[in-house]
DNA sequence: CCGTACTTTCACGTAAACGGTAATGTTGCG
DNA sequence: CGCAACATTACCGTTTACGTGAAAGTACGG
């Protein structure tokens, strides 16, 4: 028997069937990490395995599987510490409340206001993403700038080696 | 009486003027970071400053502060950790040995291969930060996504809110 | 049912990147 | 020259993000 976490059943098992759920070692592989950094992150809230065994072994969905590797892509690309992962997320106490809150009214306002609420943390992530990739583009666009006066010198050099070999030597500047 | 770093008097003085040096706590606080850490990436070989005081006080020209700001964009923006940011930037030894050995020669194909090895560093940190700039994109895109998928929700709820204001009830489905 | 590979929690260890403080020296304005 | 503001080295402390066992339990093919 698996007991899968309260309100979360719905799409989970869904999504899962009634299998398919992987253990810590083999989403921690899929991911590009180990099973300490796994419960780590659970640890402090990030995330919670969609069930657990009956001897209490973690089990994973395929949705549990995307937020681990969008956690690790926000820790290794972007460089977000885990305390800011879990603003940027929401973290798995919050979104357990936001998600029992939806189903707890028929309320169709109610039900917007909430999915609305989501809607606005996406958009911080992709706020937050957006600046980090425009301050990159500016450390990129310095170091072409760096590279094309290398190359600028080194042009001026390989002239003056023509020169050289080929008539009188002008002496130029060469700085560096 | 200041004194200036060996080989790095020439472009270090033009660039400074014979003033126009700082003080640790004045480029600390214009690439937004403490004191404490300009010398930590210095101990570690990220930088030298210019020059030192008598009273050795650090110096630093503009050259130094901007690549105290790329140090702490790599670190901030990109997420590297000083180890790889020293392997990126090439740390101060290496660069004052090929400084040196740029100035030992007067040889202009020796002089052109030092630089043909910067450049090609320039285009392994363009690499680095390019790599970083897609893979974020990819998340970017995917947040989008998840981002839509609400919007869609939201709009079949809103939809719903007017059918039942405006007619009979119809009930559809609502997933989360 | 047995062994092996995997998993659990708990606990201690550690590398990185500084923060903070002490003891001391330097700058530079009035 | 006197003093406030800043600097230096040295050193110990702290936080983050895990690594690394230990001790015990679980899953499952044969």
């Amino acid at each position: 028997m698996l007991r899968y976490y309260a309100n979360m059943t719905d799409e989970k098992t869904a999504a899962a069937g009634v299998a398919g759920l992987l253990r810590i070692q083999e989403v921690a592989a899929q991911i590009g990490a180990t099973p300490r950094s796994v419960r780590y992150w659970e640890e402090l809230g990030l995330l919670r395995p969609a069930a657990r065994s009956d001897g209490d072994y973690r089990l994973y969905d395929q949705t549990d599987v995307d937020r681990l590797r969008f956690i690790k892509g926000l820790r290794d690309d972007a460089g977000f510490s885990l305390a800011e992962i879990a603003q940027l997320l929401e973290d798995e106490a919050a979104r357990e409340r936001s998600h029992e809150a939806y189903h707890a009214t028929t309320d169709p306002s109610a039900r917007l206001r909430i999915l609305r609420d989501r809607a606005a943390r996406y958009e911080h992530q992709i706020r937050m993403l957006r600046g980090k990739i425009e301050r990159l583009t500016a450390m990129v666009d310095a170091a072409e700038t760096r590279l094309a006066r290398q190359n600028e010198l080194a042009a001026g050099l390989a002239a003056e080696m023509d020169a050289t070999a080929g008539g009188p030597t002008n002496n130029e500047e060469h700085p560096e």
